[in-house]
This record gives C-alpha cells, structure tokens and sequence, in this order.
DNA sequence: TATGAATGAGTTTTCATTCAT
DNA sequence: GATGAATGAAAACTCATTCAT
C-alpha cells in the first residue's frame, strides 16, 4: 500500500516514538525504584498503553532495560565525542564531561544508569547471556581513556597511575551518589557542586608532587 | 543455678552463634544478589536450616537486613573510632581509613553495604518506617566528619570544600564500586588500589594552590 | 464502533459474569467453611480458573468478601424495600421479611451472612479499615427499623421495647442459626418453621398485657 | 516417692490448676479471637508458659478447645440443674436461666461458646473425628427440654410448637449475638436486657390465643 | 495492532506440632 | 516436667509473560 518502500514513515514513524515513549518511562521508574522495583505495569501505565503492547516493541522486561542502557550509553559516548572533538584542553575536558554529566543527571535521564549498573538482578541476567557488563560499558570507558590518556601525554595527568583506574575514580565520581548527597540532601546548588567535584578529581590526578609519595609510612627522617 | 547472671548459659550461647550465621549467610547473599534478588530460602539453605527457623531471630527480611546493616555500621565506627585515636597525623588517618576498608571489603562482609545502600526496594521500606537513611548512616558520617575536620585545621586539608562533600567523596570512595572494578576485572593487586586510592583523595582534598582554580573557563591571558 | 456507549460490550460483560462467578462460589466455600476456612485456592477451583485470576476482579480476600457481603446487603434490602412499600399490615411485613430471608437463606446465597459477622478474624480486619460493621449493616437495620416503628405506630407491637432491642431480635431470627437446627437436623419443612418463627416473634414483640409482667419475681400471693 | 498413692495431691493438685489456668486462657482468646484467631502462643503467654507445654496438658489446640468446651457445657448443665431443682415456676426457671446466662456472658468466661459453635473449622474437625455437636450440645438441650415441657404441662408454653424449636429459640437467644448489639453497642444496662428479653421469649412461647394464629394470609371473611 | 484475561512460578510469612536437652 | 529450637505445610499475594480476540 505504501507507495515507496524507501519511506518507513507514517506507521514506522510512529512506532518508534512509541518506543521512545517506553522507553522514556522505563527510564523514570528504573530511576527510582531500581530494576526489581520497576514492574511492567508501572511502565505501561505511565505511558499509557497496556503491558501487552510492550511485548510488541521489546521481548522481556530485561531486553527493554538493555535497550535503554544502549541508548544512554550511545547518547553519552556521543556527548563525550563531542567534547573530545572540541579544541578545549584536557583539563577543560574532564571538567565538561562532569559538567554534562550532572547537568543530565538532575532530568532523572540518566539517573538510571546508576540503577541498572548496581542491580545484581539485571547483572546476573546479563552474565547468562554472555554479556558482561564490561563490553557495554566499553565504549564510554574507551572515550574516557582517550580523554584522559590525552591529558597524560599533554602532562596534565598523573602518568603514574593507570588509566583504567582513573577512569574507574571519574565513573565513580558521575555516579548520582554524591550527587544525591550533597544537591538532595545538603542543598548545595548543581554547578556548585560540579566546580568542587571537578577541582577535586583533577587534583587527585594531577602529576605527582614530591612530597605527594609519604602515603607509605616511613620514619620521620 | 548459675551463680553469675552473666554467664550467657550455652543455650544463648548457641542462639548467639546461630544468630550470628544466618546474619553471614544473609550478608553473602546480600552482597551478590542485592536485597531483592535474597530470598529467605536463599540464607536459611546456606546455613542449613529451615525458612521458618529464620524467624525465630528475625521478625521479617526487613529486620534481618536491618541487623546487618546494623552491625556493619557499628563494626565500621568502631574502627573509625580506634584510628582516631591512635597517634596517626590526619593524612595517615585518611589512609588507614581507606585501607581498613578495602581489607574488610575482601572479605564479602562488607559488600553487602552497597547493596543494602543501593537498593530502592529497602530504601523505600526504611522510609515507611520513618527511619531514614541519614540516621542510621549517620554515626560513619560523623566520624569521617571528626577526622576530616581534624585535617582542615591541622592545614592538611582544603578548607575551601565543604567537609560533608569531603565526607561524601571518601564514601564514594569505599563503596566497592571502584574496588571490583581495579581488583576483580583488572587485576590489581589489593594493596596497590589503596595505595592510589588514598594518593588520589588526598591530593584532591589537599589546599588548593593558586592555580588549581582555573577550571571555570577564563580567557586566555 | 457501538452507537451507544451504554451497550456492555460483551467484554464487559464477561468480565461482569465472571465476576459473579467468583462472587457465588465465594458465598459458597464461605457459607460452609468461614472466612478462615475459606481460601482463595478454594474459590478459583471452584470457579474453575487460577487463584492469580480472582485477583483480577479483587484486589484481596478481604475485599472479595467484603463486595459479597455488600452485594448480599443491597438485595436484602431492596427485598425489605418491596415489602415495605407493599400495601401489607405492620404484622404481615414482618411475616414476609423472616419468610423471605428464609427462602433465600435455603439456597446457600445468604447462609455466608452469618459465617462473616460471625468471623472475627474479618471483622477485626474491618475495623482495621475504619468500616464499622455498624455501618455496613446499617442499611438493613435502618429499614427493619422502619418496619417495626410502623407496627408501634398502628398499636401492633409492643411501645416499651425499644425498637433497636427488636431489630437485633429479629436480626437474630434471621441468622441460619434456628434454620440449621431445626430444617437441617430437625427435619422440619421450612414453611412450617417459617410459620412458628413468625407467630413466636410476633407474640414476642406484642403489646404487652398486664400480667406479661410479673417476670421480677414476686412472692406468691 | 510419694508416701500414699492416694494422695494425688501436690504434684497433681498443680497439674490440674496449671490444666485451669490454660483452659481460662483459651476461654478468653477464644472469645475475642474466635478459633482461627486462636494461637497456641497467644495462649500460652497469657498464661506465663511455652507453647510446648500446653501439650503436656492437651494433645492438641482441638483437644484443648474441646475440654473447653465440656466444661463449659458441664457448668452450664449444673446449673440449669440447679435451677430445674428450684421450686420455681416453669416461667421463672426460663428466666433464671436467661439471666444466668446472660450474667456469664459479662465475663467473657461464657462468650466462646459463640465462638467455638460459629467456627466452621473446629465443627469440621469433630465432624472428622466423628462427634457431632449434637451430642457434644445434647446434654444443654436435654435440660433445656425438660424445663420446656414442664412449662408445657403446666399451662405455661405453647403446646403447639414443638419443644425442640423453642430448645432452638431459647439457645439462640443465649447467643451473644443481641448482647453484644445492645449492651456494648446500645449501652442498654444488663439486668434490663434481660429483662425484655425474658419478657420477650416468654411471650413468644406462650399458650396460642386464638388471634395469634392468622398469620398465615386467609381472605378476611 | 493492541488489549484484557489468564496463569505459573515464586516470595514472605504464620502456625500447630515435635523433640532434644 | 518444661522449654527453646526447629520445621512442614499452607496461604495470600505479585508479576513477567502469553494468547485469543
């Protein structure tokens, strides 16, 4: 019935707004009662439409959580893209990266992440299907590295400590934990708190010091 | 017949014991399987013992979670309590907080914080019963608090930041998120992870030197 | 695609029969085995579908019966409806009530009555919910009231009793507990029972004569 | 040990208090709780003792609620013996009993006669074990009958309704069910409900007149 | 395509009853 | 004799998922 193949629109088109829409909701209830807490109904009510319909546009509730991961990830690999394409310094860099990151954070969007990453449920559902965590978290970690590698090579980093670590201690830091302590509970305003956390990680990353070794406990000399 | 009402009388002994198993067994359930992923037959098989025998020590899941987390908490401020107290300069103190935890979070018993911690489900339940996370975390947060503070005014620390975003930062930092990361899936060595781990906080918690400021965005000079 | 919205739509009213379904097979495990006997198991079989499915068109036990008992109430009272608007004397209307409730309480449809405000188990739940028995069953009363206020009024019924002394008589009569007795073990037809209940209430609630009194007991003259 | 065997006492005398202290403690539960509502624990800490000790006394919670019961009806049945024995006349022994009755119900020593008679789940129970309450209740209603017909020869009660039906009436109106309407509900003191209700029952049964009888519709002539 | 209806598997919790000490 | 500990069986309720319409 369609007069061109090429166009997908009209009922294509809708279907995947519908799906935005889902995947949307998802998001907002993952975000707050975690992945065993979101139950099917909770997403379809809010959307509108009856659990059934979801089946249409994804096979399990755990298929639905991994697409909205997938797409949080691309969407923040992009946004990393971005900022690594920009003529700012490696400094700069890490600092926007935080920046977007809490700016996102404050629309419940991204506060999912934390939700999914940290329930064993969905984990151990990912492990059975020889899906570790660790291949879909790689395109974020990968910018990250280069982000940060960079800044080793520029001498602004600490070329001392791996940067697999260091990209553990940022992702750490993006985690709405402090978040939700320091704007939710202390009152503290959001660029606020990302001008503290930004000095704070690029301190700790800074190229040793000299004196920054004693951490070993050695006889005052 | 027991002249001393002290004597614990072996019964209590042994209820003890028990008491103290089926808080392990539900610590290591809890650590791997989240709180919603824990079933009561999941700790009363690994004991040995019956789903019902469960509730002969606790009232419900609720309350067994709670005793845990309970007793972890009291574990921890009591070796919060003890490195205060030694003769360590704060730096030290800081270090010996970090390593203390990292040496407990080999062991699963502490893991299981982050799970109780993250998980909406028992939030939300915590909540109902008025008590808030805040108050039962509270006794760690006011001793970091007390050392931290401790740092500020010795001149170790930056006074600029806020000590409770300091303390949230070192809570960020214990949670095993960074650990299973650097050690399970990287590899490294336990004690090498603390030692980066408490270089890194300690530089970004140092005082600020004049050019650490620069990361709102200037021109150019 | 129907003209009128007011046309149930099939759909509806399966849902509606089912509903009926499980409302009667619940009057029945009820009448015969209590609200404690009774469980959803034993209903859904009955019905011939899945315990999970009753909790479709009823969110709890409690409320199961508590929608069966509130359906029991309403046809009750439209029952004392028509006989009060009838054109029949104070005496007669009484007559027809007790024999009407007798009728009925042959098909086991009204017998669950008694098993329900006899349960204090689902009367405790109720004042758990703030719904006083009183007020469920306020319906009836106020139009047994009616009833036997007319009777005063025409000089058929005793004006001493109060009237709420008689209500609660007369609720007693209905109870399936005299039934059971003297139909169920007795043998009796029930038309006859019909007949000796309604002349012994009637005689009970009659003005009284002189020497009703003397019940205080008084020394032979 | 024991210097004659026919001294059953100490020893045996504590186990038959132990055995009343039990038994009253099942009385008041069961009372209020009904025998569903009834739990070994609940009665056992009213009385001070460990649920495994109950079974020391009484086989199990049907045996306990069953010697209960006897009791109950053999107290019951001496006293209606006592009161047969009386020189009363017919009238006045049916009120005696009301108002014996009634005066027990005050404490709730009588109340769970209700509460046993009602439970479907203890009736089915000694319907397995092959002991009707016909026989259980026979030894009240045998009493019961004897006064009647008494009244019967004596002129007093109705000739016509069968002594079995009245036996019926007159243990429904023992029930605590118009109790607890008007005195807890109402606030109608005791000794006047007792007074109606004597009134009320002995008007009901009285000798026929001959309006009494047209209650069953004839066309006014 | 969308939905209401239906369900099986699982979870927490309760309780009468038994038994070693 | 008395008890604390232990348990098996049951029961209410939830939820992801399927399917006929």
């Amino acid at each position: 019935m369609t007069l061109h193949a090429a166009t997908p629109t009209l009922k294509e088109r809708q279907r995947q707004e519908r799906e935005r829409l889902i995947l949307r909701a998802a998001g907002e209830v993952l975000a707050d009662q975690g992945y065993d807490g979101m139950s099917m109904e909770d997403v379809a009510s809010r959307v509108g439409i009856s659990r059934a319909a979801i089946y249409l546009h994804f096979p399990s509730k755990e298929d639905l959580v991994f697409a909205l991961l997938g797409r949080g990830i691309q969407m923040f690999a992009e946004s990393v893209d971005d900022i690594f394409a920009s003529g700012l310094t490696p400094r700069e860099k890490v600092r926007a990266i935080i920046e977007h990151s809490y700016g996102g954070m404050a629309q419940p969007s991204f506060r999912f992440f934390n939700a999914v990453l940290q329930s064993p449920t969905f984990l151990s559902k990912m492990t059975e299907r020889q899906r570790t965590m660790r291949d879909v978290w790689n395109p974020i970690q990968q910018r990250l590295t280069d982000v940060l590698d960079e800044g080793k090579r520029s001498g602004d980093f600490d070329t001392e400590m791996p940067t697999s670590l260091m990209v553990s201690l940022l992702s750490g830091l993006l985690t709405p934990f402090t978040f939700k302590q320091m704007v939710e509970q202390e009152g503290m305003p959001l660029p606020e708190v990302v001008n503290f956390l930004s000095r704070y990680f690029l301190k700790g990353i800074a190229p040793s010091q000299p004196d920054d070794l004693p951490e070993t406990r050695r006889p005052a000399h």
